[in-house]
DNA sequence: ACTATGATGTTATAATATAGCGTTTTCGAG
DNA sequence: CTCGAAAACGCTATATTATAACATCATAGT
């Protein structure tokens, strides 16, 4: 849960805007819609369900098309990670932290899209790099996306 | 490379009926046309995609809506994964074998989409495991996905 | 042979994503 | 300040991936 309360959000948007301005870009009002949008969600959500957040719960009338195009320059800018595994996008957990991370770890809840940041251990992604090019293969992304049943959900089947 | 000659494939294809009679059900023809498929493919195919390779390289005229019905099957019998990284299916690398294996871990070039099935090593999957349930998850698919280049696709952006 | 079940055919539509191009905004050079 | 280029955004079309729903066909057990 990055975004609490307003304020919050508020500080996270400013940083984002510093974030921008660091790597030579514009952080826009559209554009800080759209991470806004994400950080209320507070979770992963798609493209078009991040149109849907910011209409219904901010007032922003953004188009999908833009939305795409947005997330993507998010992206580019370290404000936004894209989830492969499920095919939506979720604000980075980081953005107000000014030290470097690990690469991150994503622990992906199957039934209701909740994410958790976690570092992975440098020795595992060693280990998994290792294994990599042994394989005559080179890590193209250094973070990994892990499918995962949070506490509120009960794993489906699990008798426990 | 799973399917190095039709004589392998074949091979293959006689194992999978086989584990599938194990398990109560039935390697139809139909479901025998997508699993050869998706081994002359030799690497990660969309539903679509593959339906262009049974009919091009093989005659064999199926629906994407069957296509999918069936990897669906495939799946549930051990015989195909679904990587969700690319929306891609791959052939299983092990139906030939006959004893258990470990979690596999998939290393998928994001240019040509030739995939490597790997072994995660034990210690590592129990770190990842580790890291999951101190974060309150619990682990829902016991497959890693990772993005790599394969060494016949340079990385883009790699000077070495 | 009859019937229940599983397998497949078929059509429609949802969900995710990209392409392409025209318009507006921004911003530095002159 | 204004002009022109580049960036940002609006908009339409369309590609790609996936599921739903229901009809028809095949097969096995009785």
């Amino acid at each position: 849960m990055i975004a609490i309360n307003q304020q919050a959000t508020k500080r996270v948007l400013a940083q984002a805007q510093q974030q921008c301005l660091a790597l030579g870009s514009k952080l826009t009002t559209k554009r800080s819609q759209v991470l806004e949008g994400l950080l209320v969600a507070a979770k992963a959500v798609s493209a078009y369900e991040l149109t849907d957040v910011c209409r219904d719960k901010l007032g922003y009338d953004l188009l999908p098309m833009s939305v795409y195009r947005i997330l993507e320059f998010l992206e580019n800018n370290q404000l936004v990670h894209r989830l492969n595994t499920s095919n939506k996008y979720i604000a980075c957990s980081h953005i107000t932290c000014d030290h470097e991370h690990q690469p991150p770890q994503f622990l992906i809840c199957k039934t209701c899209d909740r994410v958790e940041e976690v570092e992975v251990p440098t020795p595992i992604m060693e280990s998994v790099a290792k294994a990599t090019r042994k394989a005559g293969f080179t890590l193209a992304s250094s973070h990994l996306e892990i499918e995962c049943y949070c506490n509120d959900c009960d794993a489906p089947g699990a008798a426990i």
